[in-house]
RNA sequence: GGAGGGGUACCAAAGCGGUCAAAUGGGGCGGGCUGUAAACCCGUUGACUUCGGUCUUCGAAAGUUCGAAUCUUUCCCCCUCCA
């Protein structure tokens, strides 16, 4: 097989599904296509679960196709229902376009721009769809589409099955996403829609309704769900979902949130979340005994590709200082203390739950009664301990534990 | 519109006049073991506390009572069946 687009796709393990895989490959291995993926814009950042989707979207252009990004302003309106048990809050619009504006800042940083041909297209569905009249939109789409049918897709069927309800609004998700396939065909010659498995229905209904009204030919790929050998969903750790935008979700943590992969899972998030070539990285794998380095590649990797090289250095060598010196590392994050305060002294319980450490002066309490709270070190067991300035009596500054994970480097200034 | 069932902590789910800050399970958090894993084990899981207690919570409001998650009334919401 050819090195070509759809060929890594296989190799590194993102192919699921695709409405005709060989045709597909040849057009795209004999031209530069277009394909696009349509995301969520219901938070101000994409999270680690459409990490995958992004992954593909640089692979795209690795082999000199264009991507094309549609930040649902339209359908994010309306809310899709697959994979949901119920319906979601509905957001304002303004809400929305305040999403997408932060959104485009995350992929700016990952998807490159450099290259005239192969630079990421934005698209807002908000465009069309908002200003679609609903008579004709009737006769010209939904003539095309069968409440059978519809009625046997999984977003809809699974719903209905379980007895949940489904709103008139969000029966129509699927059309609109058809919808936006034809327009992005249509303008901007996109033959190609790709999601995760979850999309399929949505996806195949774009590729018939292009072939219904144009009788041309488009295509649909999907990747595979992501499984996590504990069975949980992906991209949830203690501090919540693991966020892109390093402003709610640091680089440091998001270091820590690819090194405590689960050992079952860290080949395969190899091949989907690095850009090591596919043969390399199988050697790498056979040779290293230590899945802690594998781990420590995988984090490093990832982190670089979203937050710089930089920042996965400096995060590798905070947690080298963190768990193995058991030192403090440059990338802790750091809290500046008044010396008024210190010389006043300062609770430990107060100074552990001011900093959000622990989510309350109860749970501080709790948290040090179970032997979990450490300054340099020391588990604190008294919880009417006053920290003064004797505790920073070697240095100008303390490292303050909860847990073995978290920690806090407070500095008298 | 008619008949029935229900709304309890992060989630699921018991409780149905006091012993209820509310069983149990899941999840979370802390500890142990270890590899910053998994599995397992222990502890903990409303807030504040001078550790004696105090305050707020069982869909919302009002009431009965010495005392209410538990009884009454009204309201809101959800579900099932019938039309």
């Amino acid at each position: 097989m050819k090195n070509t687009f759809l060929s890594e796709m296989n190799s590194r393990g993102f192919l699921n599904q695709c409405t005709d895989l060989e045709k597909l490959e040849k057009i795209s291995s004999q031209k530069p296509i277009k394909a696009y993926i349509g995301f969520d814009s219901t938070a101000p950042s994409l999270h680690v679960g459409s990490l995958m989707q992004i992954m593909i979207l640089r692979l795209l252009q690795k082999y000199g196709h264009q991507p094309i990004v549609l930040l649902g302003g339209g359908t994010t309106l309306i809310g899709d229902p697959s994979g949901k048990d119920s319906t979601r809050k509905i957001l304002k619009h303004k809400d929305i376009k305040k999403n997408i504006a932060s959104i485009k800042k995350i992929f700016e940083k990952l998807l490159h721009s450099k290259n005239k041909k192969t630079k990421p297209i934005f698209v807002d569905n908000y465009n069309w769809l908002g200003k679609l009249k609903y008579i004709d939109f009737l006769r010209d789409v939904g003539k095309h589409f069968t409440i059978n049918k519809m009625l046997t897709f999984d977003s809809v069927k699974l719903r209905l099955d379980r007895e949940q309800s489904l709103s008139y609004m969000e029966f129509n998700y699927m059309i609109l996403q058809a919808f936006d396939f034809y327009q992005l065909f249509e303008k901007h010659n996109c033959v190609l829609q790709m999601g995760g498995s979850d999309q399929w229905g949505n996806i195949v209904n774009g590729v018939e309704l292009i072939r219904r009204i144009l009788q041309k030919e488009a295509f649909g790929l999907t990747t595979p769900l992501i499984t996590l050998s504990s069975g949980a969903k992906m991209g949830k750790t203690e501090k919540g979902a693991v966020w892109l935008d390093k402003k709610m979700f640091s680089p440091y943590d998001y270091w820590q949130f690819w090194r405590n992969t689960a050992d079952e899972d860290v080949k395969k998030f190899l091949k989907y979340f690095t850009e090591i070539k596919t043969d390399e990285l199988s050697s790498k794998i056979d040779d290293e005994k230590d899945i802690n380095k594998l781990k420590i590649l995988l984090a490093n990797q990832a982190t670089t590709i979203l937050h710089g090289s930089k920042a996965a250095k400096d995060s590798e060598e905070t947690a080298k200082a963190t768990f193995v010196q058991g030192g403090i590392g440059k990338n802790i994050p750091e809290k500046k203390i008044l010396k008024e305060i210190i010389l006043k002294g300062i609770n430990i319980i107060d100074l552990v739950s001011q900093n959000g450490l622990a989510s309350s002066k109860s749970d501080a309490r709790r948290i040090l009664k179970n032997r979990g709270i450490k300054i340099n070190d020391k588990v604190i067991e008294d919880e009417k301990k006053i920290v003064s300035l004797e505790d920073f009596s070697n240095n100008n500054f303390i490292k303050l534990s909860v847990g073995k994970k978290t920690h806090l480097k407070v500095t008298i200034t």
